[in-house]
DNA sequence: GTGAAAGCGCTAACAG
DNA sequence: CTGTTAGCGCTTTCAC
């Protein structure tokens, strides 16, 4: 009986013989319709398995109760973030569309502002952007950053404390005795990663050594970039001890390329990450690494979001969180000496 | 100058001086517009930051090129598995709209058709429902299911050898002497949580041995309703010396019950899960588990969707996957006979 | 109480 | 080459 395509509000309509306007009516709780109309389209509305198009209903509503979350791929901690978010949305009444750019993404800055565009006003009320390409105030819904692009900006935003992070992390490795310490750098035009570019640059500049540039790399957090740089650095005649990544997805990376260069990590080489995704506890060997609160974040950001949807204005529109140095199987002391100068 | 809400489609055309309908050609690229016009459109498009709504554009056209996965919650199982659709996703021209209900699903079950019908038809080209309370073949738009419910289904499907899976895991409690072995079971209205029931019992048959209906409880796949129920099966006079836990999740929970109530995992209490999500290596002490390919069934179940949208009628619409036990450090050999029929 | 009509932003005929 | 028009599914005045 039912047609293959799906029933629109004028099917319903019609068979209950009454117009789309009283259906309309009564999908809404709106007054103004006799109790016997009411039960009747009801009655069709469940027969046929109606439901109002959410599309339909965001073009002519403004409000639609659905928060967006823009990601620009599913990789570990877009992934964790998301429960976290989740966490935060049950039970508000709000609904949750998560929407990818699938990797089109990388290549095309901005990706975020388009989609963000083409969903806000409509479809959704307000949007958390995470690591988002491009710093701009003004939209139609209010938005949440995560892990903010560089540059000032005035958009709410959620992050955690890089700049530390990434002292301790070269701090440890410090101690340990490393000296030649190489950066596998984030990508440049995320807050983020600059910071912990910085907080590797402070740890040399307190232990009162020169950093050595050359064994700066770029892997834009990115695990098929990080291969090429790295290579290129583990190949090198004045190769590292010991490596920072600027994040876990780089780190691992970095543990494998070294790998496959007959390197052993710890004994030949030392890394530590960033981000602390559940990844990084499983590898071989687990991964030390610099925890940020990925879950929490994502908790926060939605609750800020809410709160600003709802019209409030929070107190606290920009959010650092505590980073914390987790120690595991991927440090060690730096070899002796002659074995660092010596050519290998 | 900008106002603050989004640009439409007429603010361009006024401001270019044409109609929407030009604007409109220029947006898709048809033919039949000057070189000249085309140029000034674009030049104003750029200016004004506009981008087409979604909304708009898939409620007049049927292809919208975004995929839809629809999720009743962000928990580590559908997070992996979004990881696993990513994977496919990219560079196939299509975007991802993950829908999740949030939390609101539970208490309202056919969210997902609920969910599927406000959505399909418009805004989505197609969808994977994973872990779906309800069987429904015909909707609007291709479908793919992940995780299916219980009974005849002709949807297209990807599971994992949920009745292998169990088993392997009860014949490894059985083999390291366990007898009495609780079972937390998952949602009774999935196929997967039944299988993983037959298996416990197939195991028990195998080894010539009768199941104790009393061992029997339903964690429905939660980790609050398995805190409750475990919370009466390890307190009551009889308590198994093993569990196998449906899930993960619910054997995390398991495990945590249980150090509460003073006992020791695995010394005193052994529990197996289901799923191998992340957090289960790294729980303490990891746990021992059955591995299904959460990832790849995203995967998989994002190829056989984009074959039917675009029209293939691909050979294998029902795949299932293997699985494997993992052992680690939540399972080992029964206490000595004298303890476990004795009160404890 | 109920329905006709306008319009949300966009696209696809079809005239001009 | 360009603009006018109709309509996607829905909600909301505003007459009847």
């Amino acid at each position: 009986v039912q047609p293959s395509s799906r029933a629109t509000i004028r099917d319903v309509a019609a068979r209950a013989g009454v117009s789309v306007a009283t259906v309309s009516k009564v999908l809404n709780d709106r007054y103004g319709v006799a109790a016997a109309t009411s039960a009747r389209v009801r009655e069709v509305i469940a027969e046929l398995g109606y439901e109002a198009s959410l599309v339909a209903q965001s073009l002519r509503n403004h409000r639609t109760n659905v928060l967006g979350i823009l990601v620009a791929d599913l990789e570990p901690f877009s992934a964790e973030l998301l429960k976290g978010a989740g966490d935060a949305i049950r039970h508000t009444g709000f609904e949750l569309v998560i929407y990818s750019a699938c990797g089109h993404a990388i290549d095309h800055v901005g990706w975020e502002r388009r989609s963000l565009t083409r969903l806000s006003g409509t479809l959704i009320d307000g949007a958390v952007l995470v690591t988002p390409t491009v710093i701009e105030a003004r939209y139609a819904a209010p938005v949440v950053a995560v892990d903010p692009h560089t540059g000032p900006c005035d958009l709410p935003t959620i992050d955690a404390d890089n700049l530390s992070g990434a002292k301790n992390a070269v701090e440890h490795l410090l101690a340990l005795g490393h000296r030649r310490i190489g950066l596998v750098g984030g990508r440049r035009d995320l807050q983020s990663a600059m910071l912990r570019e910085s907080g590797y640059r402070q740890a040399f500049a307190d232990a009162g050594i020169r950093v050595d540039e050359r064994l700066m790399v770029d892997g834009e957090y990115d695990p098929e970039v990080t291969r090429t740089v790295v290579g290129g650095l583990l190949t090198s005649r004045r190769r590292p001890t010991a490596i920072f990544a600027a994040n876990d997805v780089s780190a691992l990376a970095t543990v494998d390329v070294a790998g496959s260069l007959g390197l052993r990590v710890p004994e030949d080489l030392s890394v530590v990450g960033f981000d602390n995704i559940p990844e990084s506890a499983l590898s071989t060997p687990p991964l030390t690494t610099v925890e940020q609160p990925i879950r929490e974040m994502g908790h926060r950001a939605v609750d800020l979001l809410i709160a600003l949807i709802r019209g409030e204005r929070p107190g606290l529109t920009h959010v650092t969180l505590d980073t914390r140095l987790v120690i595991r199987g991927s440090t060690t002391a730096a070899p002796p000496p002659r074995r660092q100068t010596g050519r290998q």
